[in-house]
RNA sequence: GGUCGCUUAGCUCAGUCGGUAGAGCGCCACACUCACAUUGUGGAGGCCACAGGUUCAAGUCCUGUAGCGACCA
């Protein structure tokens, strides 16, 4: 004992996180205490990371979602649940193979010259070496992932969900091929989903560009933002109702450059309005051309080749990049005339997500899921309410998409992947789509067969994960357990990408819906208001705000900042926010235990009786209910930044600046009354803990287990036999209802208030604040009175006075300060003279407040509809407004008159 | 063009059932008193974007306008 004391002596007016932090990630980590297990006897809870991306670095969006995700799973475990949260990574099919191509360039290599196996290996190998760096990172945030149950999309069972999944819908008919037009990156070579393409502003041209008529010495005018593409063109159109063109239709016009014969048809997708109202059809390159081009059956010429060149059909611009190829055209129009202008045109063009390209429209042959019936299943059940969101306006969102949502283009021509488990026959033609790889034609049983070279897109093993990692196909114990999860906690970017195509297949494969809720979260963005970028370089690392405040400093602000969905801005020094707050946690908990050992040996053996305790002992334990419950319902609600700021206003405020305030004054005198504030600490400190737990957990778990070690029995009986070892296991604090107590708070309201109004007067007349006071204080009422009597030791300590009189209309002594309150006057004798202009200036001002705001009570008073219609109590508060109003007003007169003479 | 969100203190944001406007940071003054200067005490600071409407009563409900932002096409 003698050593921990003076290890509680010399513990540090500055709380240092480092070492603490990874001693009890550590510990909790070994212990196992972050582990799940199925267990009938408990409710599960569970969560499924949103998988990073695995070639990603820990960025605040992370940071902000982790924290959010393990404030929930460290509750819910507290709270008696089976709680597992279900971390991994995704395999980033193309951002991860972008990485391992990036560095075979360094070593000359192209993928091809490894070959898909080699490089494959190559992938992994990566993998093993830098792949883990965010899940390093999650840990030095304090996440409590079941790490033991660690997933990678890649992983065999993974696959094989994947591949169940695959051939499933395939046989279902809901997944075929096709030849569309689709997304195209020229950069990363591959097809893209509909909402990979990332549409962005662009300052382009519009070029207006002549076409002959045959036969005439006309021409038509056209206006395009991609000339380029008129080498593909197959047809020029015009609206069925646009009397302008109306004599030109069924003509036809020589294409410029390649002199090509290409109709004039009409079709109502035209815009009349927009450029001249003839448009070119290019229904190789433009998805509206494309539809345009089946309804006239309209031949499909390919111009720009996948790797973003000019093809054969290009002619003498064959080879071309695609933008070197636009530049000399329009040169060569311009030579020919045929160029009529060219205006400055702002106009959206797709960009791909991942490496920022300028996508095009391809025309190829690619797999697509059906997503209507898929997606008709998710609405039903979503608007039966069996998917929530929070905030609930996500909802409607999520359902307008799903509500047009089209054909999800899922072949990717790359290798890192799921490669689909398809096999073409040479001879036959005939698809084999099987889970094991095939050998021979389902149809002719030739072995000369062919596997599709394409691997699926990353989303589509995501949106397993939710039953993939819980083991499915599989029945296992844990799928049955702990399928579905309760919520889901993202960013509202990937509403499309991953929310709904999760609900989507969890239906399809479960039968129910994947989780109950989803959580919403705000972006993070920086000071200004602007997306967190590399490009931008504003972006804060938030490994680096741990290491300079700690990870509880950083989760506290994250979550302190978390209000319903809205985003967040963000600069380094909010985090000083946490960081103090962590700091006064710790110097308030320094002096609780200093004092804990000042009163031993064993400051808290036996039970306290609820009569036992004294007037503030009873208050902070009214004040901890009180907070308690609050706590419980922000968690209930997902409204972080009240549970937070809650639990800080109650620590700082409540204990800090009051109740420890209070508290030191026994401990200097000693004996019973000391013992019992000893034991009221400890419990309130331990309590406190357990609720701050999940925002902050290391420094509540490192004093936790101080005062285990000082006070095993936590103080007053309520919770003392049920504490197990960590705090990370202990049960949340049940909120005491029974020692809430309104009327003892408003008499410790009135005692703060005089204390308030002392200080004030002590500030404003410049009297040190050590010098007692000898003041008296004029009640309102005899009730008035009462309270402040039985509190007068209370108020004496704090506002440091030597003399406090107090009774019902007591007069102003002279030479007196005055503060005026709604329940009392308070009386500060200034020996010397006293500032009278300095003092008649305060109370001309609050004088006038008051007579405002009486006006304003009076005004409604004398309003009949206000009498009739409001509600009885409405109008027996304003009564009473107005009349403590009156009466305060005339105290402030009488007193100014008095300054007068 | 469509949908949604935001506009409240110098800054960043809360404000639940309509009933005297709150916090954090910043600012001003004072205080290094034995938990804490990453602190304490006190203070200043608001036409709740604008215009209508509903209501006895509007920051809060409704309609419209403007500015900003996000998403979709």
């Amino acid at each position: 004992m003698k050593e921990l004391e003076k290890f509680i002596e010399g513990l540090p007016k500055q709380y240092n996180s480092a070492g603490i932090e990874e001693k009890w990630y550590q510990h909790w980590d070994s212990e196992g205490l972050f582990h799940a297990e199925p267990n009938s006897g408990k409710k599960p809870y569970t969560i499924v990371i949103p998988p990073p991306n695995v070639t990603g670095l820990l960025h605040m969006g992370h940071a902000l979602n982790n924290t959010l995700q393990d404030i929930l799973i460290r509750f819910h475990r507290m709270a008696g649940n089976e709680t597992l949260w279900m971390p991994g990574t995704d395999h980033a099919g193309i951002a991860t193979q972008n990485v391992v191509e990036k560095q075979l360039a360094k070593e000359d290599l192209q993928r091809e010259d490894l070959g898909r196996e080699k490089f494959i290996e190559r992938v992994w190998e990566w993998k093993q070496e830098y792949g883990g760096s965010i899940v390093t990172q999650l840990r030095r945030l304090g996440v409590s992932c079941d790490w033991e149950r660690e997933r990678f999309t890649m992983d065999e069972g993974l696959s094989r969900a994947v591949r169940e999944v695959f051939v499933r819908l395939y046989n279902d008919g809901l997944i075929y091929r096709g030849r569309r037009l689709i997304n195209w990156c020229p950069r990363c070579h591959s097809a893209l989903a509909d909402d990979e393409v990332e549409h962005q502003e662009v300052g382009g041209s519009l070029w207006h560009i002549a076409y002959p008529i045959k036969g005439t010495r006309q021409n038509l005018i056209v206006a395009t933002t991609r000339p380029e593409t008129l080498l593909g063109d197959t047809a020029l159109a015009v609206h069925p109702e646009d009397k302008r063109y109306e004599k030109f239709v069924g003509q036809c016009v020589l294409l410029p450059v390649l002199g090509r014969k290409i109709p004039i048809i009409t079709d109502e997708m035209v815009d009349m309005e927009f450029g001249t109202g003839v448009v070119k059809v290019t229904p190789a390159h433009d998805p509206n051309d494309y539809e345009c081009g089946l309804r006239h059956e309209l031949e499909q010429v390919v111009v720009i080749g996948p790797d973003g060149t000019m093809t054969e059909e290009a002619g003498k611009y064959a080879g071309l990049d695609r933008f070197r190829c636009r530049e000399l055209l329009v040169e060569e129009l311009e030579e020919k005339g045929q160029l009529e202008k060219t205006e400055e045109h702002l106009h959206a063009v797709g960009h791909c997500y991942r490496c920022d390209s300028i996508v095009e429209p391809y025309l190829s042959e690619q797999w697509f899921v059906r997503m209507k019936p898929l997606a008709k299943q998710a609405i039903e059940a979503t608007r039966k309410g069996e998917v929530e969101f929070h905030p609930q306006r996500w909802e409607k969102v999520y359902l307008s998409w799903l509500e047009n949502v089209r054909d999800w283009c899922i072949s990717r021509q790359i290798w890192w992947g799921h490669q689909l488990p398809v096999w073409y026959c040479e001879d036959c033609g005939e698809i084999t789509v099987s889970m094991a790889d095939a050998t021979k034609c389902s149809k002719c049983s030739s072995k000369n067969i062919q596997r599709d070279p394409d691997v699926l897109d990353t989303w589509f093993s995501s949106a397993l994960w939710p039953f993939s990692t819980l083991g499915w196909p599989e029945e296992t114990e844990e799928l049955k357990y702990f399928y579905p999860t309760n919520v889901l906690v993202t960013d509202r970017g990937i509403i499309y990408f991953w929310v709904a195509r999760m609900v989507m297949m969890g239906y399809y494969f479960c039968g129910e819906a994947p989780f109950s809720d989803v959580y919403i979260h705000g972006t993070v963005l920086d000071d200004e208001g602007r997306k967190m970028s590399k490009s931008l370089g504003n972006g804060i690392d938030p490994i680096d705000m741990i290491e300079q405040y700690g990870a509880d400093a950083v989760r506290f602000t994250l979550a302190a900042l978390t209000t319903e969905g809205q985003d967040i801005r963000l600069s380094p020094t909010r985090f000083e926010m946490g960081r103090n707050f962590i700091n006064k946690l710790w110097n308030a908990s320094r002096f609780v235990l200093m004092n804990l050992v000042a009163t031993a040996p064993n400051p808290c053996a036996g039970d306290v009786e609820y009569e036992e305790l004294e007037f503030e002992d009873r208050w902070i334990l009214s004040r901890l209910a009180a907070t308690s419950a609050t706590a419980r319902q922000a968690l209930d609600n997902y409204r972080y930044s009240d549970l937070a700021m809650g639990l800080r206003d109650f620590a700082w405020h409540d204990i800090c600046d009051w109740y420890l305030e209070i508290t030191k004054a026994r401990f200097r005198d000693g004996g019973e009354s000391a013992a019992v504030a000893a034991r009221v600490l400890a419990y309130v400190l331990d309590t406190m803990l357990r609720l701050l737990h999940p925002v902050i957990p290391y420094i509540t778990e490192e004093i936790w287990g101080l005062l285990a070690k000082l006070a095993p029995q936590r103080g007053l009986k309520a919770q003392s036999e049920d504490a197990p070892p960590d705090l990370i296991r202990a049960p949340w604090p049940q909120a005491q209802e029974e020692w809430r107590d309104q009327k003892l708070e408003e008499e410790m309201n009135l005692a703060q208030e005089a204390i308030r109004a002392i200080r004030n007067v002590r500030s404003k007349f410049n009297l040190a604040a050590r010098k007692p006071l000898a003041i008296s204080v004029s009640a309102r009422d005899e009730e008035v009175e009462q309270i402040l009597k039985h509190q007068v030791g209370l108020i004496a300590r704090l506002a440091v006075l030597e003399e406090l009189e107090i009774a019902v209309a007591l007069p102003k002594p002279a030479q007196a300060a005055s503060e005026i309150l709604d329940a009392m006057s308070i009386y500060v004798p200034l020996s010397g003279l006293m500032d009278v202009e300095l003092e008649k200036n305060r109370l001309e001002k609050d004088l006038q407040k008051k007579e405002e705001f009486l006006r304003r009570s009076a005004t409604k008073l004398k309003n009949e509809e206000f009498l009739s219609k409001a509600k009885p109590e409405i109008i027996e508060r304003e009564r009473a407004l107005k009349e403590d109003l009156e009466a305060q007003i005339e105290k402030f007169q009488t007193l100014l008159e008095s300054l007068e003479s």
